[in-house]
DNA sequence: ACAAACTTTCAATATATTTTGAAAGTTTAA
DNA sequence: TTAAACTTTCAAAATATATTGAAAGTTTGT
């Protein structure tokens, strides 16, 4: 395989990844895209690779940095702006997860806790098995928490060690 | 906070989450409504409880009982079909991440497996920024998918005990 | 064999999400 | 100030995804 038909491939797989995981698909191919680029690219670069639009393009920059993937970059003596990605997998990993912690997690947390309160009459089998269940998620979505909590303060040298002793 | 009230922010939060995470809304909520109810139920009582068509409810059924949250319950002198939920969490959760490795990361990880083999001159940028980034992702997607086989294969005692000293 | 009681299918429809592109906005240099 | 070079916006259009519902299919009891 030559190479840009792996690039390809690597956008397409990233995409399709993305889409199944709740990504917007461009917006995980714009990602890829920067990751295998060594060098910072222009929007018009970008629309062109992908041919995608102008303000398809334009927002899904936006996006991406809000995410905290990917970053401008400013050239001397250049109007137009250059985009690139941290192309440190570890960093990828930890702001993903520490944006839909905020995003997602933490709203439905907020929602458990209020939902764990709620009183009953612990012989009725619906309220029960209501207060079981949200008990019990509550549970697993403190203990994700409190490990992406973890995880997001960690070194990656002390992480990946404490994966590889731990799963060996 | 009333019961049926709590019961319905529980199926919209759960709903929520789930198509945030890539997984069909209604898919969720009738997850949820199976959690939070101690006996089965029809397919009947599920289009009413959530005001959705028999098509929908049938082929959202058939798609929980494909992730293996869901059974049918056969009740003795009755034709219909009964459904309920598995309740423990942590089957769910484990359940959920078996089926996500199968359709999800297992496909990823052969391209990528293609894609680190690609071969090409390490002093030019363009390869060199490629194979690292892939090489990098296929290295993190390894670790997630060996850290995972070892979660399902674990009983829940065992991988709490293990989470919660880790990170405490 | 029939028909009642169910379940499944799938083309049509509705809804939600993504993308476009041209106009408006902004910045910079002369 | 002006205009060229660039970025942003957003209503409209395109696309993708989910839902409906009635017809077809299946199973069971008589």
């Amino acid at each position: 395989m030559e190479l840009p038909e792996a690039k390809q491939k690597f956008i397409e797989a990233w995409g399709k990844l993305g889409s199944e995981w709740g990504i917007n698909r461009t917006m995980a191919q714009v990602h890829a895209l920067l990751l295998v680029t060594p060098d910072a690219l222009t929007t018009e670069d970008i629309m062109e690779s992908l041919s995608i639009s102008r303000g398809n393009a334009n927002m899904t920059l936006r996006d991406l940095m809000s995410w905290g993937l990917v970053e401008k970059q400013h050239k001397a003596g250049e109007r137009k702006e250059y985009f690139f990605a941290d192309k440190n997998t570890w960093n990828i990993a930890r702001q993903v997860a520490k944006e839909r912690r905020k995003r997602e997690l933490e709203p439905v947390m907020k929602i458990l806790d209020e939902l764990v309160k709620v009183k009953g009459d612990s012989k009725d089998p619906e309220y029960a098995t209501f207060n079981k269940s949200v008990t019990d998620i509550n549970k697993m979505a403190k203990n994700v928490d409190r490990t992406l909590e973890t995880m997001l303060k960690a070194e990656e040298s002390w992480f990946w060690g404490s994966i590889f002793k731990m799963f060996k």
